[in-house]
DNA sequence: GAGTGGTCTAGACCACGAG
DNA sequence: TCGTGGTCTAGACCACTCA
């Protein structure tokens, strides 16, 4: 066996975790003090601390500095819809920032453009009530569709329908997904913990002539998100692989 | 700002980073023990151990106990490709463990089966040289091809011919990917670190007949591993969504 | 300023691996 | 037995939040 006797963290975080799911602790709660944890449990403060980072790392609690620690609310799932499908969904609050770039590296390599090509860049950032609940980064050649991308677009409205423009002639939409850790940013953007594991959906698509029409990155809270595949393989294979 | 003078582990672990990925630190090296990197750092252990901890979550440091930190060997990356193909990978070595059990809870709902559904379980650990790569599990309803799934398969290509019966009928397959962090099984299984993101996949096939005729849970770790999925919209959705 | 978390120290003791 | 990592302690000092 690995485990000896359950060190004290794994102890003290299941029994949190207990009182949290038993509603005996509530969502929106503060916990006592960290010291006040220690003295309850007869810990250290690290070894408390420690606890506290293994629940931290299930997105169940939230440290704010300062403040203190608290119980996450429950959050709604997030289900990212693969296959080139709009993400039209309406009751999300969406803030973009678009940037003018040239692509670079890895970029150019993904939009397979020569480095130096005019881009556009949608930052993205989704917010469920208060809480972001996912990061996407999309980008688009200035060259494909200049009279349609507006300096400014007006507000998600805008965005929504430049992309939609370049929906038609779609003709493959590849994703690929992986999962780490948040970069420092991306943490304090999603307002996550840094030791919990998002979900990065790359996806490139491709409209009829072969050409690169969009790559978007996208950044998902892995304690809430799940990314869903729908295939056909009878019908599609036909068609791709004879 | 976030950070106001970039932590000490941060450094360290920048350090230790550096000399990994320049080729100073080569793989497969074992690192100094911690009191001695403590020491050249003039830092207490404890900092000094949080600093390997971060290169741990990266999959760039394996510890191991009793003997010490060592830089792990450049991984070939694992994709999976989804929507429904055959992982013919006969690179891989694959160790299967076949195990007749009953649907209970998630299972069943899965599957969309009573409780008490009898079914093949099979677990395969599939292992690239010495270390392992993935960790599979599926489940097929035993009612489903009684005479075609054998107490004992005889090895891979046992699993493999009772899999590929499974395949002519089938109409959809779905894939749900989420990201966490393993559970301490998964973790010493694939011998990752705890702290390292797995990507885990989830596999639902349905026949023709909308029957679901086989289940998947597929966990790939993060430091290694993404799933591509490829969709052809304009084909795909004139028959999904009109 | 009082209270909170964030980081770090200097050391203790235990468990594992190899000789 | 010895060197390694694994865990924990009891405090120190800093940074942030709020009154």
């Amino acid at each position: 066996m690995i485990s000896t006797v359950a060190s004290r963290r794994h102890v003290i975080a299941d029994d949190l975790r207990a009182q949290i799911s038993t509603g005996r602790i509530k969502a929106g709660d503060r916990l006592p003090s960290e010291a006040q944890l220690a003295a309850r449990y007869t810990v250290s403060t690290p070894t408390l601390r420690s606890a506290l980072a293994l629940l931290q790392a299930e997105g169940l609690v939230e440290k704010v500095h300062g403040k203190g620690n608290f119980v996450r609310h429950p959050l709604r799932r997030i289900t990212y819809v693969g296959g080139g499908h709009t993400p039209t969904n309406a009751a999300l609050r969406v803030s973009i920032r678009t940037t003018k770039l040239r692509a670079r590296g890895r970029l150019a390599t993904l939009l397979r453009v020569p480095a130096g090509t005019p881009l556009t860049e949608f930052l993205c950032l989704s917010h469920d009530g208060t809480s972001p609940h996912n990061l996407a980064r999309v980008y688009v050649p200035r060259g494909l569709a200049p009279t349609d991308v507006p300096d400014e677009p007006s507000g998600p409205d805008g965005v929504a329908a430049v992309l939609t423009k370049l929906r038609p002639p779609l003709a493959e939409v590849q994703e690929r997904v992986c999962a780490r850790l948040p970069t420092p940013v991306e943490a304090a953007t999603l307002r996550i913990s840094s030791t919990l594991a998002v979900l990065e959906v790359t996806r490139v698509a491709t409209d009829t002539t072969g050409r690169i029409v969009e790559a978007a990155l996208l950044i998902l809270p892995g304690d809430r998100a799940d990314a869903v595949f729908t295939a056909h393989p009878t019908t599609e294979e036909r068609t791709a692989e004879g």
